[in-house]
DNA sequence: CGCACCTTTGACAGCCGTCAACTAATGTGG
DNA sequence: CCACATTAGTTGACGGCTGTCAAAGGTGCG
C-alpha cells in the first residue's frame, strides 16, 4: 500500500516489478553508493517501451523546454538539473535529481523545463503514454506512480518553503536537505557550481559564495575546496535553517 | 487514461464515481458558480469513509501542524488556506484551496501544515488509509488521484517560480493565476486579506499594498476597493508577470 | 460610539543584486 | 613545458528593492 516503506522511486519500480506486470525490473541501491544504477538490468526486450540506460555527457540536453513529453526518466547514475530560462535570461532551477529519483512526470503535453546532466550520468526512459495507460489497467503501476507524485510533492514543497528565508537560511537547508538525500556523509562533495546553487536557491552566486563563507567562518561548515564541504555542527547549521 | 479531460478534482471523484466502485457521487460545477459544492450528494451510507460536507467559519482550524493526517479534504465550498508558521513568527502560506480542489495529499504520517478557512467553507473528507488502500485495488481511484497529484505538482512549481522574482512580478503572476482558476472573470474580488496574499508570496502585507498601488497608478488593474480588483490591461500583467 | 482589524503611507535601514577586478583551476596548442 | 584561453570562484564597492517600524486612515461590528 502506499506509503508502506518504499523510499525512492528505484525502489518503487523494483517493487513493482515484483507486484505488478514487471515494468522494470531494478536493483534498489542507496544513493551513497557510488555503483548506484550500474546494477541496472531492465528487460527491454519484455517491455520495448522502457529503454536504456542511455548515457550523457555533461552539460548535455537531455530535453529542452517546449520539448513534447514523451517519456519520463529514471536516473540511474549523475546528475541532472532542471532549468527555466526566463525572459530577463536568469535562469531557475527547479530541481537537481539523484539516481534512483525520476523527473518529468507532468499532465503538461510539453516540457516546462529543460533537463541538463550536470555530472555524466546515465538514465532510463519509459514511454509516457504507455506508461500511463499501464496505470490505467494495473492499480499497482498507478499506486507505484502516486507515491512518487507526493513524494515529489513533499519535497517541492519543503523546497518552496526555502525560498522565503534568508540567503544563508536557504543555503543551510539546501546543504542539509543534500546531506540526507545522500544518506547523511559527513562530508558533501557536491557535482555542481556555486552558480547552479544559486538558481536554485533564487539567490546570486556572489551572495552564495560569500554566504558559504561565512558559515565557515562562524564554524559551522568547512571547505576543502569550493564544493568540498563538511558539515561541522549539524545542529547550528538546523538552527540557521529554521 | 490520466490527462484527458479531467480537470478538478471534484470532477475527476465524479468521474471515477461512475467507472469505479462509486467513491462519491458529485456533481462538477465550475468554479465559477456560487453555488458550487451546494449541490453536492455524498451516499455517505454506501461509503462510511467519505463523510460531509462539514462547515467551517472564517479562521476555523480544519487541523493543524503535527496533527495525524487521516484525512484528504475536498473542498466544496468557500476557500482554505494551508499555512505554516515558522520559529521567528512569520508565516508562510503554501496555498489556497478553491471548490473542487483536493488537499492535504501527503505520504507523511503528521501535516506538514495547518489548514484555516479563509471564508465560511464547507469540504468533505475521505480516510486517508481507506482511500489509499482502495487506490490499492482499484486503478480507476489510484490513476484519479495520480492525476490530482501531477495537477498539484504542475501547480506548484509554477508557484516555486514566482518566489525568486520582484514583487511585481510576483504579484501580477498570482493575479492572473487567481483569475483562471476562476475562469477568467473580468473582475477579481479577493476573499484572502493582504496579509494573507503577502505570506503566499514571501513579501509584506505593506509591499504588497505599494506593488498593488504602483500597478493601479501604472493602469494594469484598477482597484474598486483594497481587493476588488479587475485586471484592466491583462497583456501588460502577463508582461509584469515575466 | 468605540473597538477591532485591515489597509495605506512615510521614513529608514539592511540584505542582497549588480558591476568590476582579481585569483585559481583546467585545458589546449605550440 | 609554457603561453594563452576559458571557466569557476572570490572579494570589494555601491545601490536598490523590500523589510521594519511607526502612525494615520478606513471599515465593520458589537
Amino acid at each position: 500500500m502506499v506509503g508502506e516503506k518504499i523510499y525512492t522511486m528505484a525502489d518503487m519500480l523494483w517493487h513493482r516489478s515484483e507486484l505488478s506486470a514487471g515494468l522494470v525490473c531494478f536493483e534498489p541501491l542507496p544513493h551513497s553508493d557510488p555503483t548506484r544504477g550500474e546494477h541496472c538490468n531492465l528487460q527491454s526486450e519484455k517491455h520495448p517501451f522502457v529503454r536504456g540506460p542511455r548515457r550523457y555527457q555533461t552539460d548535455d540536453f537531455l530535453y529542452d523546454e517546449g520539448d513534447i513529453t514523451r517519456h519520463i526518466y529514471l536516473l540511474t547514475s549523475g546528475m541532472v538539473r532542471r532549468c527555466r530560462v526566463l525572459a530577463n535570461g536568469r535562469r531557475q532551477i527547479l530541481s537537481f535529481s539523484l539516481p534512483g529519483d525520476i523527473f518529468s512526470m507532468t499532465l503538461h503535453h510539453r516540457h516546462s523545463a529543460s533537463a541538463e546532466a550536470v555530472t555524466n550520468m546515465s538514465v532510463m526512459f519509459v514511454e509516457r503514454r504507455r506508461l500511463l495507460s499501464l496505470a490505467d489497467s494495473d492499480s499497482g503501476v498507478a499506486q507505484a506512480l502516486l507515491e512518487v507524485m507526493m513524494r515529489d510533492h513533499d519535497d517541492m514543497q519543503e523546497h518552496m518553503l526555502s525560498l522565503t528565508r534568508s540567503a544563508e537560511s536557504r543555503l543551510a537547508r539546501f546543504l542539509l536537505r543534500y546531506s540526507v538525500r545522500l544518506q547523511c556523509p559527513p562530508q558533501l562533495s557536491l557535482p555542481m557550481t556555486l552558480r547552479d546553487i544559486a538558481d536554485h536557491l533564487g539567490l546570486t552566486l556572489e551572495t552564495v559564495c560569500r554566504t558559504l563563507n561565512g558559515m565557515k567562518c562562524s564554524g559551522v561548515i568547512e571547505r576543502a575546496g569550493p564544493r568540498q564541504i563538511s558539515l561541522r555542527d549539524r545542529s547550528a547549521l538546523e538552527c540557521l535553517a529554521e
